[in-house]
DNA sequence: CGCGGGCCCTGTGAGC
DNA sequence: TGCTCACAGGGCCCGC
């Protein structure tokens, strides 16, 4: 479901709700495909502990925690396609699909909710900190930026969407970026100049600075942590517009498949 | 090693 | 109205 700026809502939407709240006891599903660590793993891990700070690191939320007389811990969880981290009260009925359940002092859980079970959750081995494949989008240099498409064949939206160069681009972001920097999707990324690279980079942080401010984009259900919708759906100009006209010249805009993915693009503004 | 394609899942909505 | 089918914001794994 969420890109960077998705992540981003829900990981402070979620910090500001639980940071310091203490772990009473965890429930963990009967499916296995949702847990990157085993169940005893996540359960001695977390039980006891008290959360220090929920954070997003590319796609991936991190929540750093402490139990007594132990090393400082984190666990991971990455929301996948479908993925919710929900803070309820214990007495709201705990939604289908629930895969982990940490009951909080307190009396609320944090749950983990993913219908398709394209989400994560782990514990990040002991004595390491997490930082992600990639590198950060929105602090990256200008000069990093355009080093990662060095010699590359691959089209440009494919580099993007790669998570070892650069983590918490997906699909929607890449499409607007590219689009606001007027460079086609299909380009072999290695081709591009370096000018045109400080545009995209320019127009990346923009976006991704952007749809933050709005909250993120909400297409079909997603919500944050406080169950609201975010704007900036509303501001795609591409993503989703196929055959509306582009904003910027009147042409239809066009889909395409692009790394294994839907691309929106106009044909006419980006080069 | 780099790259493309298939696949993992369920839910939703477009189209018949 | 009701059914089928394509498609969905991600990423792993395989083979070439």
């Amino acid at each position: 479901m969420p890109e960077l700026p998705e992540v981003e809502t829900v990981a402070n939407g979620v910090n500001e709700r639980v940071r310091g709240a203490r772990i009473d006891a965890v429930t963990i599903g009967p499916h296995k495909e949702p847990l990157k660590s085993t169940p005893s793993h996540i359960e001695e891990t977390l039980t006891g502990a008290k959360i220090e700070h929920v954070r997003r690191v590319g796609k991936t939320i991190v929540m750093d925690v402490k139990q007594r007389n132990k090393k400082p811990a984190q666990a991971t969880i990455h929301l996948g396609m479908t993925g919710r981290l929900l803070v309820s009260q214990r007495d709201v009925p705990v939604p289908p699909h629930t895969h982990v359940n940490i009951h909080l002092h307190d009396g609320r859980d944090l749950r983990f909710v993913d219908p398709r079970r394209f989400g994560r959750v782990g514990i990040v081995d002991e004595g390491t900190t997490y930082e992600g494949p990639g590198k950060e989008p929105l602090t990256i240099s200008a000069d990093d930026f355009a080093a990662l498409f060095k010699n590359r064949k691959i089209a440009i939206k494919a580099a993007l969407l790669n998570q070892s160069l650069l983590h918490g681009v997906g699909n929607i972001y890449a499409d607007e970026s590219l689009f606001r920097a007027g460079i086609r999707p299909t380009r072999p990324a290695g081709k591009i100049k370096r000018a045109e690279l400080d545009k995209l980079h320019a127009s990346l942080q923009a976006v991704l600075k952007h749809a933050i401010k709005l909250g993120g984009s909400s297409v079909s259900d997603y919500v944050d942590a406080d169950g609201v919708r975010g704007f900036f759906q509303l501001e795609h100009r591409v993503y989703s517009r196929t055959g509306e006209p582009c904003l910027d010249c009147g042409k239809p805009i066009e889909k395409i498949v692009v790394g294994g993915r839907s691309t929106h693009f106009c044909k006419h503004c980006q080069k």
